[in-house]
DNA sequence: CTTGAACTATGACATATATCACTGTTTTAA
DNA sequence: TTAAAACAGTGATATATGTCATAGTTCAAG
C-alpha cells in the first residue's frame, strides 16, 4: 500500500484525485493538505511514501514545500501534479529535488503509474521539459538563485529596497546588489520590468 | 435522475469531478467534453439536464459554448465550473443565460447543491461576484482620467517616463506628472506597486 | 462669458534606484 | 582540501523617479 500525501488548493480537484486515486487498490490517499503551509506541517507529523504537490497553492507555494522539505531534510518523494507546463517553476522544482512532474490534462493510468515510478525510486518526465532544457540552451548561469527567488517576491509584493531589507534582514545595500543582479539575469531594465516578467511568466 | 454533460479541459480534473458526482445517487455524467468545440457538438447530439462547463478551455472557451447555445436556442441550464473568481468573464458568462456558477475550491455538497438548485430552474451566485457588481462604481471620483489610463498602460508595458515621454509624443516632464498622478490615485507608492495593481485588478 | 477639468510644460528638489568595484564569510561540490 | 557559488556587506557614482509650485492652453458645461 502506498501512502499518499496530496497537497493540492481546489477542493473539488483534490477530492476528485483523491477518489481516483483510491480506485487502484494500490494507493491511498492518508492525508491532504488545501495548501504549502498545511502540506509542511503534515510532512512534520506523519511519514509518506510520497508526496502529490500542486505548484500553485495559496500561503505557501510548491517550490515553498520543497524549500522547507530540503531545509528539514524530508527525503520523500515527490511528485509534481501541474496544470501548466510552467518550465521555469518546474526545473526549479527538479533542482529542488522533485521526482517528476505529471500534468493535470494526463490521463489516470500515467498518473498511477508515475505514482508507482517515483515511489520505487524512478524518475518521471514528461518530453516537453526536456526539449525544453535541450531547446531552450538552459543556462545555469541564468537561472535566479533561492535568495534571489525571495528577493524577487518581494519585489512583486511592491516593497522598495529598504522594505525588502528589512523584511530579510538585511541591509539595504546588499538588497540592492541582489535586485541589480535579478534585473541582469532576467534581461530587463529595471525592478518593474522585473516584477512584470516575474507575474507573465509565474515566477514568482 | 439528473443527466449531465461536464466541458472540462483537464482530463485527471475531469475524471475526478465525474466520479465525485456519481457518488450522487441521482447524479450522472453521461457524456464528457474535453474542449468547447466537443461541447458543442454534444449539446447538438444528446439531451442534458444540465451542462457542468468550465470557463478556460482549448479549441473553444466557455463563452464560445454559451454564444453557440443561444445561437441555436439551446435552452439546457449551464452551470460554471471555474478555477478563478475572474469577474469580467463570469458577467459576460451570466448575461450570455448561465444560470450560475461555482468554484473549483468548493465543497463537494455546494455542487451538488448548485446542481439541483440549476436543475430546478433556481440561480446559483457566490457573494464574490455581488460585491463587485456593487463596488463597480465605488471610487468614481479617484477614476483616472483617459490619459492617465494611456500612461498606465505604457507603464505596464515596463517603459521609463522617457521612453512614454518618446511614445506618446509629451515632454518627461508631463509624464511624470502623469505618473504621479496615477500613484496619487490609485493609492500607491511608487511606479511598480501602480503596475502591480493594475495587473490584478485588470485596470487595464 | 466664465469656470473648471484635462492636458501640457518647466525648474527645483529630495530620494530611490541601479551599477560597479571590492571584501569578506559560508556552503557545496569536485 | 581546494575551488566554486551563494551570501552579506560597504562606498562611490550616475541616473531615474516622485513631488511640488507654477503656469499656459483647450474645451465643454453652466
Amino acid at each position: 500500500m502506498i501512502e499518499c500525501l496530496l497537497a493540492e488548493d481546489q477542493t473539488l480537484v483534490r477530492l476528485g484525485l483523491k477518489n481516483l486515486l483510491e480506485l487502484d487498490g494500490e494507493l491511498v490517499v492518508t492525508h491532504c493538505a488545501e495548501n504549502g503551509a498545511a502540506c509542511i506541517e503534515l510532512l512534520e507529523q506523519y511519514q509518506f511514501d510520497i508526496v502529490l504537490l500542486d505548484m500553485r497553492m495559496p500561503e505557501k507555494t510548491g517550490i515553498d514545500v520543497l524549500q522547507a522539505m530540503k531545509k528539514y531534510k524530508n527525503k520523500t518523494p515527490v511528485l509534481i501534479i501541474t496544470t501548466f507546463e510552467d518550465c521555469d517553476v518546474l526545473v526549479r522544482a527538479m533542482n529542488l529535488g522533485a521526482r517528476g512532474y505529471i500534468l493535470k490534462n494526463a490521463e489516470l493510468e500515467c498518473l498511477v503509474e508515475a505514482i508507482k515510478k517515483v515511489h520505487i525510486g524512478q524518475q518521471v518526465l514528461q518530453p516537453t521539459l526536456t526539449q525544453y532544457l535541450l531547446s531552450q540552451n538552459y543556462d545555469k548561469a541564468e537561472q535566479l538563485t533561492d535568495k534571489e527567488y525571495e528577493v524577487l517576491k518581494c519585489l512583486s509584493l511592491g516593497l522598495s529596497n529598504k522594505a525588502i531589507a528589512e523584511t530579510l534582514n538585511n541591509s539595504e545595500g546588499t538588497i540592492r546588489n541582489h535586485v541589480s543582479q535579478i534585473i541582469a539575469k532576467l534581461n530587463v531594465k529595471d525592478r518593474t520590468q522585473a516584477v512584470i516578467k516575474a507575474i507573465n511568466e509565474h515566477l514568482i
